[in-house]
RNA sequence: CGGGGCGUAGCGCAGCCAGGUUAGCGCGCUUGGUUCGGGACCAAGAGGUCGGUGGUUCGAAUCCACUCGCCCCGACCA
């Protein structure tokens, strides 16, 4: 493709307002433009991108036995009703009404048209297993889109869906998914995790992400460097083995604290560590009223705590904590506090010389004892893992750290497939419901999250796979070396290698910023040591030069390709 | 949803606080010429509802109100 006949407008400034990498990049470089918040243009470099990494997508779920389908965005309101999700999506969900007055969503996500579709054509055991699959826009209002591809309201993303007869299916039809998610991501070039993920509120049903270690990332994942042990925060767990901290508190008592709420004002003020504090959580349940306890150094984890609680569990705002106890947030206690239930985490268990708020503005009391002076009714991980904790496995430090979600693979079970009476004759004659899978990748993730891992200060470096061109040729001095680009050029691609030809009338310097800012994985430099008869190959990844004569160009060009290429599948 | 920031030419910005001719600068763009290995040079030129609406004023990019849009932080931490 002759840049010069297309468009790719690169800019030579950084664009306003852009934060993370990838954005910034695939704006400067001509890759994407953006149309509103969280919704993007792919100009035809991004285009291509996506499409090459579609095409391994396609080819790893064709490999496993998936059927490609299309579904359509606009769904109609009856679907969601069945399943509770046009309430459960809230004002997440893009809704609209036709000329009629009836009701629509823009497809969030498609587990209700596929369990329908199911319900339609798979009535006998003789029918299953199935596994459908799509590349399909999917829309959600995103409270706070951000970071450009990485969080948008319109994507791209490929689902997929399995029907099984028996849970035994329903593993294999899982693993068959976690090996083709497997190979996809090596394909893209993509250095990621699989991490145990939350299963929500499903039964246990597993569940684990593909992940992307990245600053940019909005996900929370614990790793231990040992073992390998890697989950999600929402579900990571670590040894409660930690040091019972010696306390100076030996007696209960009352003690003024004024103006003091917080655990880093109540530290400071009592000269103690955090690890002494109880920090007391008021959570509504229902009409229930909850108190939550964990140890000052730890957060409550919400994901857990509803695990416990249920989904309907949430934090009593202090207005509700003042109107219901009288007492300011940053001073409740367990002490003496008229509750449905007190819960705590498993750290607190028989600990002894604590602090609390004394449910008394501007007092707190020390010397506290867990059972002793108040009783808990459950004891449970409620709270949120932290870097140096131990490996629940091997008791190694874990870290933490960012991540980009780039997959998930679900185990379903019969959630949709009983709302929606997704039902199957079995063998025995008998009625069963459809065991479900669900799965989804983000074409668009992938794509940036390529960019956030491997740019340089100059641009984009591409995984050969995913690049929007094998090649960039840059035509130093179209006056004196147009011959021999276009000879170069039209060798290439007869050899089937996707050439970008910089045949542009600008300066020498223009060329070589934007080939390096676009980031084609190799480049074809010829200029000044054409007269010479050599050429110059240029690795985008490691800055190498290699002089080669014209002739043996196309041929070593075509070789390095398919090398770089081979390193990434 | 809460907080902060920003909307002036295609892009990046100045001007606004202390209202006053034809609203500037750099890049880009057009034409002609010179150049050609890391964002060249000379000359001439085009390009603007100052986000929008309303108000104050003799006069508004500038002051006031409302509004739309975009970015960032937060959205359980007691």
């Amino acid at each position: 493709m002759r840049w010069s006949q297309h468009l790719i407008p690169t800019l030579k400034e950084d664009p306003r307002e852009t934060q993370s990498p990838s954005h910034r990049l695939l704006l400067r470089a001509g890759y994407i433009r953006q149309h509103q918040a969280g919704v993007y243009i792919f100009l035809p470099l991004g285009w291509r991108v996506m499409q090459r990494v579609m095409t391994i997508v396609r080819e790893e779920m064709d490999r496993i036995g998936a059927q490609e389908l299309f579904m359509p965005s606009l769904t109609a309101r009856e679907f969601w009703e069945e399943s509770g999700r046009w309430q459960d999506f809230g004002d997440d969900m893009f809704r609209l009404r036709d000329r009629k007055g009836r009701d629509l969503a823009l497809a969030p996500t498609h587990e209700e048209l596929f369990a329908e579709l199911a319900r339609h054509f798979l009535r006998s055991y003789r029918d299953l297993p199935q596994i459908w699959y799509q590349i399909q826009t999917k829309f959600r209002d995103e409270p706070r889109p951000r970071s450009g591809l990485l969080r948008c309201r319109e994507f791209l993303m490929k689902d997929s869906y399995s029907f099984d007869a028996t849970w035994e299916g329903l593993d294999q039809s899982y693993d068959l998914h976690r090996e083709a998610y497997t190979r996809i991501f090596q394909r893209s070039g993509l250095k990621f995790l699989v991490i145990e993920a939350s299963s929500g509120l499903m039964g246990g049903s597993q569940s684990e992400e593909f992940m992307v270690i990245s600053p940019t990332g909005e996900d929370t994942l614990v790793h231990c460097p040992q073992c390998g042990y890697a989950a999600n925060t929402e579900v990571a767990t670590a040894k409660p083995a930690l040091p019972t901290p010696q306390s100076p508190f030996q007696k209960r008592e009352k003690v003024h604290t004024p103006n003091v709420r917080t655990v880093e004002e109540v530290t400071a003020f009592l000269g103690v560590g955090p690890e002494l504090l109880i920090k007391s959580l008021v959570y509504k349940v229902g009409g229930r009223t909850v108190l939550v306890l964990v140890r000052g150094d730890y957060d409550v984890n919400e994901a857990k705590l509803q695990r416990v609680l249920g989904p309907e569990a949430r934090i009593a705002t202090p207005e509700e904590v003042w109107n219901q106890f009288g007492v300011e947030v940053g001073f409740v206690g367990p002490i003496g506090l008229e509750v449905d239930e007190v819960i705590a985490d498993e750290l607190l268990e028989g600990a002894e010389g604590m602090v609390c708020g004394a449910n008394e503005s501007d007092y707190h009391i020390v010397g506290v004892a867990v059972n002793q002076d108040f009783q808990v009714s459950r004891f449970a991980d409620l709270r949120t893992v932290r870097a140096g904790d131990q490996c629940p496995h091997c008791g190694t430090p874990l870290t933490v750290e960012n991540a980009i979600e780039i997959g998930h693979i679900f185990k379903l079970g019969t959630k949709y497939s009983e709302a929606m009476h997704a039902y199957f004759t079995d063998r025995d004659g008998k009625e069963k419901p459809i065991i479900m899978g669900s799965y989804g990748i983000g074409i668009g993730r992938i794509m940036a999250a390529a960019v956030e891992l491997y740019h340089d200060e100059h641009g984009i470096r591409w995984p050969a796979s995913i690049a929007p061109f094998d090649v960039e040729i840059v035509e130093v001095d179209p006056g004196k070396v147009r011959p021999q680009a276009e000879s170069v050029y039209q060798a290439l691609q007869e050899k089937q290698v996707e050439v970008l030809w910089d045949d542009r009338a600008v300066s020498p310097g223009i060329k070589f910023k934007d080939a390096d800012l676009v980031g084609v994985p190799v480049h074809v430099v010829l200029g000044r040591k054409v007269a010479q008869g050599l050429g110059e190959i240029k690795i985008r990844w490691t800055g190498e030069k290699i002089d080669v004569p014209l002739a043996d160009l196309p041929d070593r060009v075509q070789t390095i390709v398919q090398d770089l290429k081979a390193d990434v599948s």
